[in-house]
DNA sequence: TCTAAATGTTCTAGCTGCTAGAGGTTCAAG
DNA sequence: CTTGAACCTCTAGCAGCTAGAACATTTAGA
């Protein structure tokens, strides 16, 4: 049995945010110890290791949710685990779409400042009007 | 003068937005009527303008913050607009790549799919077993 | 001039996904 | 038996907004 500190260092993962999991329901409530202190067993550390592999991949915590639900029902479809999947990858693909344009402008703006003063700084004066750029890029939101 | 509804609409910015830009101190605290609604001029339009144009490119506030400064200011030098600018295309830059080896992972999970029950998901498989992974990918902190 | 609707006001709390700190307890090694 | 590391709970904070309650003001039409 492990302590949450040894849960913790084998699988990446802070001891804070072990009890986080467990306050939002991602992790379950593991045995204590006499004197209340947590301990965790095989099962345990696999979850936890489906988790933090899920979020290196950017799944938020409720695709999570729903992919660790489908994980314990074996005999149900494959077909959510699949959507939920591309639903992200959709994600992921969008993000880069944006970033892409972001940088694309960022570029330029940097290629033509001069470097005088502010007062005819070609960064300053693209973020004062829009409608000297490019591209359609938008971060907000992404 | 504007209505705080106005200027949003003109700028695309929710209200709400703007008194948040002004509680923490980016936007300045405007005129008031005599029972007491705020009401902007030209020179507000500017600045919330050039606010929104930086987040759309995804600056920080606090580089926002240092930005407006720096336009206050016009006989400073443009060097740290522009180093300010090349630290968001690093980042931009940045996130970039970690959404590549994502998207790559995803792809590959998605493609291997056979689609019968969770049993035997690649999805599923590939989430719970990091070494399945080609790439070295990692969203969290992106 | 009156009234009603639209828009404004402040204040508080919520979102995601953690992270940090205070102040106290338990565990394991020596 | 003591010590120090690791644990406990609880609260608050981060970015960057967003939403709602409960009330005030403004503006246009009747």
């Amino acid at each position: 049995m492990l302590t949450i500190g040894s849960l913790g260092k084998k699988t990446g993962t802070k001891v804070q945010t072990i009890r986080y999991y467990e306050q939002i329901g991602l992790m379950p409530e593991p045995g204590r110890t006499e004197g209340g202190q947590r301990r965790y067993g095989d099962t345990q550390v696999d979850r936890l290791s489906f988790i933090r592999h899920s979020r290196q991949l950017g799944f938020p915590l409720e695709a999570i949710r729903e992919l660790l639900d489908l994980s314990d029902n074996p005999d149900r479809s494959c077909h959510e685990a699949d959507s939920i999947a591309r639903r992200q990858l959709k994600q992921v693909e969008l993000r880069m779409d944006r970033l892409k344009a972001l940088r694309t402008e960022l570029k330029r703006m940097i290629h033509e400042c001069s470097g005088g003063n502010t007062a005819d700084c070609k960064v300053l004066e693209v973020l004062r009007d829009h409608s000297e750029c490019l591209t359609d890029h938008n971060a907000i939101g992404a």
